[in-house]
RNA sequence: GGUUUGGUAGUUCAGUUGGUUAGAAUACCUGCCUGUCACGCAGGGGGUCGCGGGUUCGAGUCCCGUCCAGACCGCCA
């Protein structure tokens, strides 16, 4: 027997019980005539003891050699210590060692574990094994598990079923890249990688699961981010005779009892803010409403004047950033070459203090009063002690740069408190979003994402002003989850794939297995998936997923601990009759 | 595809205007140490300054190219 106990549960009420511990070397403390070793396994630490007065001689030679990482296996019996450590939960016990064994040695790792580790995301991911020995990244996939098996135990008692879906699947051109997979047994011919089930869980309501879920891996081959990797997990679920507010109500409840549990605070119900709403007032559709700061539109105050920028701009937006005249005017002066760098794009920044007094001083004091700057920071909500930043430009242009100020003057006043949790739901998405690269209509969700039933009939006349029931669950400025309602007749979906540009060839190759379905009794239904990763580093308080996955990939798609993607050798090739085009 | 930051000891980093033998911390090795728990003390080993080229009397430092890594933009229905 390895072990009698782990690491992390003895304490005074099991001094004088004999005991056996495996785990891992963590520290090796050598004073001479006393040696203490911190052993740890995924529980916690307990300190061994050697003692030249109590442990046999052959022992203390043995417990010199023991480096960090070694795995060992001590018995002995449990002691009081002499002097505790109140740091940790076994800090008032050791085991005097009567019999030690080394199970395996251990190279010196090539970064310490330890909570604080001095390894660079590299190193820590080419070892991710010894990664994952540390807490943070032990905890975060405990945490993760938790969240899993909370959502789980939640839609099962839901009636929801978890159903497996296919991975080899057949690629489309909508949407993302696909990753692809030749067939040895059909030469020539491909499958893909889902970008997510999307169609089978429809066909599963047309099969009368009636409540479907899954936790699924789902593939995308784009570029990646820290919130973003090419394969991660979504929790996808669909139900059959709903309507919106249903499937608001059902997510909205395993949302809350997720975040209520982890946290232990309750959320409460979660607001709601159409598209346009949010676009309008935070420039983005996944607004981070752990703060205020949102959009003033200016331009009725604004455009009377002199001032020709703002009267050439279609939109002149301010925001009123609390307590932010402290800053210096070096500091405003950063903050103009921030907005203007290439990423961001601003072509300029006006600032105006409100001071004190009840004053204010602006960069445009040239053009206007201070009647005119009274209207502005009532427009933006500003009082005494805020700097109103404004920008102006091209709606399209303004709006995003503007949001990207807000979230970093947010970040830069610590408004976005990990530990607060604001979730939003966004919702009447527009259905469609015209494409200038390709001249065509986008769907701004999925093609299978029904118009509002009122709008319908601006499907032919204004495509553009058509609303999908669709609808984004936003958590802190992150969008957590995304469904809508589907289309479930034949028609309605032909007319879609048509708005999209797809012939009706190439809609039937491509999606005639689910309009054939749409014809044998489809219920009306609806969906969300969330995505996994993401949801558990926000509850965690992180932004990088790769700190809440086992085996991340890096920046640029590779797996650095087993190098892939690697090249095959001719032989495979030959069998999937792949021809290699030279590489440059 | 683009913008940007970085690459120096096992690791994390410093390295001034281009100037002597490239440093610190930590890790590692040896010795000492009876209450440590970031143990302490003494000593020691450890470097193709990512790679290639150039400028220069002289390059870790400047220039060009290239590779790698991170963040961001595009992209991600």
């Amino acid at each position: 027997m390895y072990r009698t106990h782990h690491c992390g549960e003895l304490n005074t009420k099991h001094i004088g019980t004999a005991v056996t511990l495996s785990g891992w070397v963590q520290k090796n403390r050598d004073k001479g005539s006393v040696i203490w070793i911190d052993l740890r396994d995924r529980y916690g630490i307990t300190q061994l003891i050697f003692d030249e007065a109590r442990t046999s001689e052959t022992l203390m030679p043995l417990a010199k050699t023991l480096g960090r990482e070694f795995v060992i296996q001590a018995t002995g019996t449990v002691i009081e210590r002499s002097s505790k450590n109140p740091n940790i939960s076994t800090g008032d016990i050791e085991i005097l060692v009567t019999d030690l064994k080394c199970l395996n040695q251990s190279k010196t790792p090539p970064f310490t574990i330890e909570d604080d580790t001095d390894g660079g995301d590299t190193l820590r991911m080419q070892y991710r094994y010894l990664d994952i020995r540390r807490n943070p990244i032990k905890n975060n996939l405990i945490f993760r598990h938790r969240i899993a098996q909370l959502v789980r135990n939640y839609l099962s008692e839901q009636h929801f079923i978890e159903v497996e879906t296919p991975v080899l699947i057949k690629s489309t051109p909508e949407g993302a890249r696909d990753f692809v997979v030749p067939s040895r047994m059909n030469p020539g011919q491909f499958y893909a990688l889902p970008q997510s089930p999307q169609t089978f869980k429809q066909l599963l309501m047309v099969g009368g699961m009636d409540r479907y879920f899954q936790i699924v891996k789902c593939f995308r081959d784009e570029d990646l981010r820290a919130d973003r990797q090419p394969e991660f997990t979504q929790i996808d679920c669909e139900m059959a005779f709903v309507e919106q507010e249903d499937i608001l109500e059902t997510f909205e409840g395993l949302t809350r009892h997720v975040i209520a549990t982890v946290t232990g605070n309750d959320p409460g119900v979660f607001p709601r803010m159409t598209y346009d709403d949010a676009m309008k007032r935070f420039g983005n559709d996944k607004p981070d409403i752990r703060f205020g700061m949102a959009f003033g539109e200016l331009n009725a105050v604004t455009q009377q004047k002199d001032f020709q920028v703002f009267n050439q701009s279609e939109l002149v937006v301010g925001i009123a950033v609390p307590k932010a005249n402290e800053l210096t005017r070096k500091d405003i002066d950063q903050l103009t070459d921030w907005v203007k760098r290439p990423q961001i794009g601003a072509s300029g920044m006006v600032y105006v203090r409100c001071l004190e007094d009840g004053s204010f001083k602006s960069s445009v004091d040239k053009f206007y009063d201070q009647d005119d700057f009274k209207a502005w920071a009532k427009i933006t909500g500003a009082s005494a002690g805020d700097l109103i930043l404004v920008l102006s430009g091209d709606t399209q242009k303004v709006r995003p740069q503007m949001s990207a100020l807000r979230m970093e003057m947010a970040e830069r006043l610590g408004l976005r408190d990990p530990k607060v949790f604001a979730p939003l739901w966004v919702v009447d998405f527009p259905l469609l979003e015209w494409d200038e690269a390709s001249e065509r209509y986008h769907a701004m969700h999925h093609p299978f994402t029904a118009p509002k039933p009122e709008h319908m009939a601006l499907l032919h006349t204004n495509p553009s002003a058509v609303n999908a029931n669709a609808y984004d669950l936003v958590l802190n400025g992150n969008e957590i989850g995304g469904g809508s309602i589907r289309i479930h007749d034949k028609t309605t979906q032909s007319q879609m794939f048509d708005l999209l540009g797809f012939t009706p060839e190439e809609a039937k190759s491509q999606f005639g297995f689910l309009m054939n379905a749409f014809e044998f009794g489809a219920p009306p239904h609806g969906g969300i998936a969330f995505g996994l990763d993401r949801l558990v580093a926000i509850l965690g308080g992180q932004e990088t997923i790769r700190e809440f996955i086992a085996f991340p990939k890096n920046n640029t798609g590779r797996d650095i601990m087993i190098d892939a993607p690697s090249a095959i050798d001719q032989n495979q090739l030959n069998e999937l009759y792949l021809n290699l085009k030279t590489i440059e």
